[in-house]
DNA sequence: CTAACCGCTGTTTTT
DNA sequence: CAGCGGTTAG
C-alpha cells in the first residue's frame, strides 16, 4: 500500500484523493447536518450513543453479547470522521481478524457514503507488518521479509533444535515452540526473558534455542507470526523517533475483542496510545465474559486493568441485548454467574418480545442418537419454513462434527463445515507458494527446501543436508549454495541437470517479473519447474481438483499488484471469503460461532470430560473451568429464538465406549429457564445421587497433566455388575445375547440378531 | 532414496 | 479408530 502524504498538515496519509474527498465532505459536515442528531446517531441507545460521543480521552466499552458492538464500533469511528476530528488516516483501529476488518470497513464506507480508503484499519498482524515493512532494518530485516506459516515455524525449529541433541521424544519441538510463542506473546525477545521467566524444557535450552531459532528467522529475512507483534513493539520501544511519527499519526485509537489481547498487543498499544503531551484517545471494546483464548496467550487481565492502565478512563456498558429472546438470557446469566473475578455485567433484553422459549436441554443415550435428534430437529424446522442457514450446531471440538455430519447427509440436509482446512492449507497451494516465495525472497530457505525435490528431482535427503552445510560454510541461502556448487562443478549427472533445470526456471521467472508481470512469471515459473506437469501426470482422483486449485491460485494472484503484496496477503488473510449465500446449516467449534448469531443453535455433547473438555480441566484447573464456561456462555448467547443443549449417556471417545454424565454446566443454568427432555430427568437425578462429579470432582485434581490417566474417564455411574460367561444379557440396541467372554468390564456378548460385539459391562443388564 | 510398517497420540486456533 | 511421524528394510 503506498501512503501520500500531506505537506500542509504533516502527517502520512492514505491515498491522497481520499483525503481531498474526505476532506471537503467534512467542509459540508455543518450544512448537511443541520439537525443536532445526525441521522447515524439516531436510534442509539442512550449507552451506545455514550460510547460514540465520549471521543477525547481513554473509553472501555463493555459490550456483552449482541448489545450492538460492532455498530458502536463503526459509528464511532465515522463521527470521528464527520465532526471533523480526525482525518481517515488518523484513526487508528484494530481487530482480530480478518472478518471483522472487512466488515467495519464496509460498515464505515456505508455511513461515510464512499469507500474508506487508505485507512490504518486491520488486524493486529495485518498492521503490524505494514508497519514492519517501513522500519525493517532496525531488527536486521529488509522490507521485503517473508511470513511463515505454522508448518515452517517447526521445520525451521527443528533444524534450529538439531545441534543441541535433545530427545524429542521426551521434549516435543512442538511443545518448545509453544513456549516460545507464549515468549512471544508476552513481548518477551531472547534478551528479555529473565531466568524467572525461563522454562525448564530440555534442561534449560529453551532460551539458547529460542536466540538461535530468532537470529535463523532474521538470516532467513523471514518472520513468524509472532514476531510480527515483537519486532513491531521492540521498535517502538527502543526507537523514540519511530514512536514519535506514530504519535503524530494517529489521534484516536479503536481497539475490538480488547479482552483477547496479549500481553505485546497490550504493550504495543499502550506504546501508541500514551503520549507526552494530550490524553490517550484509545478506545476499547471487549466483553470478559466472552474471553475465550487464553490458551492462545490472551490475557483477560488487560480488560480488568484498563482503568488503571489509563487513568481517568470512561467505562461504559452495553447491557442491553437486541439478539436473543429473554429466556436464553436468563439462561446464559445464570450460567456465567457461576464465574468469579468478572467486571459484572447483567445483560437485559432490549426489545419488548415475548419471552420466547426456555432452553431446552435433551438427554439421549448415545451420539448417534444426538445426531439423529438433531438432524430431525432441523428438518423440522425446514418444514416450517425456516432456513437451513439460520440454524447451527455448535460443537467444542472439530471431530465432534463427523456423526452429525454422517447423519445430515442421510438425510439430505446441506450443511457446511466452517473452519475446515481452508483454501491455502491444500498441500498443492502451499507447494506453490513455496515456488512463489522462493521467487520473491531467494533466502527462504524453508520455501526452498520445500520444493527442491518437488517434483521428484533425485535431490534427497543427504544432498539437502550437504547443501546445508555449504550454505553454512559460505555463508548464504540454500539458493546460493546450489548456484555455487554447479559453477563449481561440484554436482553430477543428475542432481547436477535438476537443480541446473530449477534454477535456470527461477532465472526465467526473475527475467518474466520484470517484463511481463508477477502472473505470468509465476505461470512460468510451476510450468517450466515441472511442477504443474507432476500433477497432470497424476492419475489419481483428486490430481485435477488440484490443478483447478492451482488455477484458483492464479487467478487470484492476478488480483494484487505485486507478487510480495499477493504473499503477505496469504499469509496473513488466510481466509477465501466462503460463499455465505447457499442456504445450508451450520457446523463449526464454539470459538468459531464467536460474533456470529443464529435464530436456531445447538448445543451437543455438553457432558463432563467433553464439555468441559477434561483436558482443559487437568491442565488448567479453575481457570479454565471458567474459559470453559465463558465458552458455554458464547454458545448459548449466540442463539437468537431458540437453544437447544444436548448430552448424551455415552460416547464413544477412540476406539471406546465411554459413559458420561451430563455437564455441570447443565445444572448451572438456572431451572426455570430449561426444558428437560429424554433422559435428562434420569440421568441428571443419577448424577446427583453418585458421590462427587459435581462437588470434589476432577476440578480440583492435583493428577500430573500429560498422564495417560488423564484423559476422560470412564464415570461408573452404575457398579459394575459382575457377569458370568454364559449369562444371559440385555443390551438396548443390540437386544438378547449371551456373554462368551470378559476382558476387564468389557464383556464379549453374543448378540441373537447382531452377532458378537463388545460392550462395557454396565450397559446390559442380566436377565439370568 | 523410497516403500512399508509400527506405535503413539489424540482440544479449542482470530493471525 | 485413524492419521502421522519416525524407523527400518529393501
Amino acid at each position: 500500500m503506498s501512503l501520500g502524504s500531506c505537506a500542509a498538515c504533516q502527517i502520512d496519509l492514505g491515498i491522497s484523493v481520499g483525503h481531498d474527498r474526505i476532506s471537503l465532505y467534512i467542509g459540508r459536515v455543518p450544512q448537511d447536518l443541520p439537525s443536532p442528531t445526525p441521522e447515524y446517531l439516531s436510534r442509539l441507545n442512550p449507552e451506545q450513543r455514550r460510547a460514540i460521543e465520549t471521543t477525547e480521552g481513554p473509553l472501555l466499552i463493555l459490550a456483552g453479547a449482541g448489545t450492538g458492538k460492532t455498530r458502536v464500533l463503526t459509528t464511532r469511528f465515522a463521527h470521528i470522521l464527520l465532526t471533523g476530528r480526525a482525518y481517515p488516516s488518523q484513526i487508528l483501529a484494530v481487530t482480530f481478524t480478518n472478518k471483522a476488518a472487512r466488515e467495519m470497513r464496509e460498515r464505515v464506507s456505508a455511513i461515510l457514503g464512499e469507500p474508506a480508503e487508505g485507512l490504518w484499519l486491520g488486524t493486529f498482524h495485518s498492521i503490524c507488518a505494514r508497519m514492519l515493512r517501513r522500519h525493517a532494518e532496525y531488527v536486521g530485516l529488509t522490507s521485503s521479509f517473508n511470513i511463515l506459516d505454522t508448518d515452517d515455524q517447526i521445520r525451521l525449529l527443528k533444524q534450529v533444535m538439531e545441534p543441541w541433541k535433545i530427545d524429542t521424544k521426551r521434549w516435543p519441538q512442538n511443545q518448545l515452540m509453544g513456549i516460545i510463542q507464549r515468549w512471544k506473546d508476552r513481548g518477551l525477545t531472547p534478551d528479555r526473558v529473565t531466568s524467572a521467566e525461563d522454562s525448564d524444557f530440555a534442561n534449560g535450552h529453551a532460551l539458547a534455542i529460542y536466540r538461535a531459532y530468532q537470529e535463523r528467522l532474521i538470516a532467513l529475512n523471514t518472520c513468524d507470526f509472532g514476531d510480527l507483534m515483537l519486532h513491531m513493539t521492540e521498535i517502538l520501544r527502543n526507537q523514540s523517533n519511530v514512536l514519535a511519527q506514530y504519535h503524530r499519526i494517529f489521534r484516536y485509537i479503536l481497539v475490538d475483542e480488547y479482552q483477547d489481547t496479549n500481553t505485546v498487543q497490550y504493550l504495543w498499544l499502550r506504546l501508541l496510545a500514551k503520549r507526552e503531551h494530550g490524553p490517550s484517545n484509545i478506545a476499547c471494546v471487549g466483553d470478559d465474559d466472552q474471553s475465550i483464548y487464553s490458551w492462545r496467550g490472551a490475557e483477560v487481565e488487560n480488560i480488568l486493568r484498563f482503568e488503571k492502565d489509563f487513568p481517568g478512563a470512561e467505562v461504559v456498558r452495553l447491557e442491553r441485548n437486541y439478539r436473543s429472546t429473554a429466556q436464553i438470557l436468563a439462561a446464559a446469566a445464570g450460567l456465567i454467574a457461576h464465574n468469579e473475578g468478572r467486571l459484572g455485567k447483567t445483560l437485559r433484553p432490549g426489545r419488548d418480545d415475548a419471552q420466547g422459549e426456555k432452553v431446552q436441554i435433551i438427554g439421549v443415550r448415545d451420539s448417534d442418537e444426538e445426531a439423529r435428534i438433531v438432524g430431525g430437529a432441523i428438518e423440522h424446522l425446514r418444514g416450517d419454513g425456516h432456513s437451513l442457514s439460520e440454524s447451527a450446531i455448535l460443537m467444542r471440538a472439530g471431530f465432534q462434527t463427523r456423526p452429525f455430519e454422517e447423519r445430515l447427509m442421510m438425510i439430505g440436509i446441506p450443511y457446511r463445515v466452517v473452519g475446515g482446512l481452508r483454501f491455502y492449507e491444500r498441500s498443492e497451494i502451499r507447494d506453490c507458494l513455496a515456488y512463489l516465495r522462493v521467487l520473491s525472497q531467494p533466502a527462504d530457505d524453508l520455501a526452498f527446501e520445500r520444493i527442491i525435490n518437488l517434483p521428484k528431482r533425485g535431490v534427497g535427503a543427504v544432498a539437502v543436508q550437504k547443501l546445508h552445510t555449504q550454505a553454512r560454510a559460505l555463508p548464504g541461502p540454500l539458493t546460493a549454495a546450489v548456484v555455487w556448487q554447479i559453477q563449481e562443478g561440484l554436482l553430477k549427472g543428475k542432481s547436477k541437470e535438476a537443480l541446473d533445470g530449477l534454477m535456470a526456471a527461477f532465472q526465467r521467472a526473475k527475467a518474466t517479473l520484470e517484463t511481463e508481470g508477477h502472473v505470468v512469471a509465476a505461470e512460468q515459473l510451476l510450468e517450466d519447474s515441472g511442477y504443474l506437469q507432476m500433477w497432470r501426470d497424476d492419475r489419481s482422483v483428486e490430481a485435477p481438483g488440484r490443478l483447478d486449485n492451482i488455477r484458483e491460485l492464479l487467478r487470484a494472484l492476478g488480483e494484487f499488484g505485486t507478487l510480495q503484496g499477493f504473499l503477505e496477503h496469504v499469509a496473513l488473510v488466510m481466509d477465501t471469503e466462503s460463499e455465505t449465500s447457499d442456504d445450508k446449516v451450520s457446523l463449526m467449534t464454539l470459538h468459531g460461532a464467536k460474533g456470529l448469531e443464529f435464530d436456531t443453535v445447538f448445543l451437543p455433547g455438553w457432558e463432563e470430560g467433553v464439555f468441559p473438555s477434561q483436558r482443559s480441566l487437568d491442565e488448567g484447573g479453575n481457570r479454565a473451568l471458567e474459559e470453559e464456561r465463558r465458552l458455554a456462555y458464547v454458545g448459548l448467547t449466540r442463539a437468537r429464538r431458540r437453544a437447544i443443549v444436548l448430552h448424551a449417556a455415552s460416547r464413544r471417545i477412540y476406539a471406546n465406549w465411554q459413559s458420561s454424565m451430563p455437564s455441570r454446566f447443565i445444572e448451572e443454568i438456572p431451572s426455570e429457564y430449561v426444558q428437560l427432555t429424554g433422559q435428562a430427568f434420569e440421568t441428571r437425578r443419577q448424577a446427583a445421587a453418585a458421590p462427587s462429579m459435581f462437588a470434589s470432582g476432577p476440578l480440583t485434581s492435583t493428577r500430573p497433566s500429560g498422564f495417560r490417566a488423564s484423559r476422560p474417564k470412564i464415570h461408573d455411574v452404575k457398579p459394575e455388575p459382575t457377569v458370568a460367561i454364559g449369562a444371559t444379557v440385555f443390551h438396548h440396541r443390540f437386544g438378547e445375547g449371551t456373554v462368551i467372554g470378559a476382558d476387564g468390564s468389557q464383556l464379549h456378548i453374543n448378540f441373537e440378531n447382531g452377532g458378537v460385539k463388545r460392550v462395557m459391562a454396565n450397559f446390559v443388564e442380566i436377565r439370568s
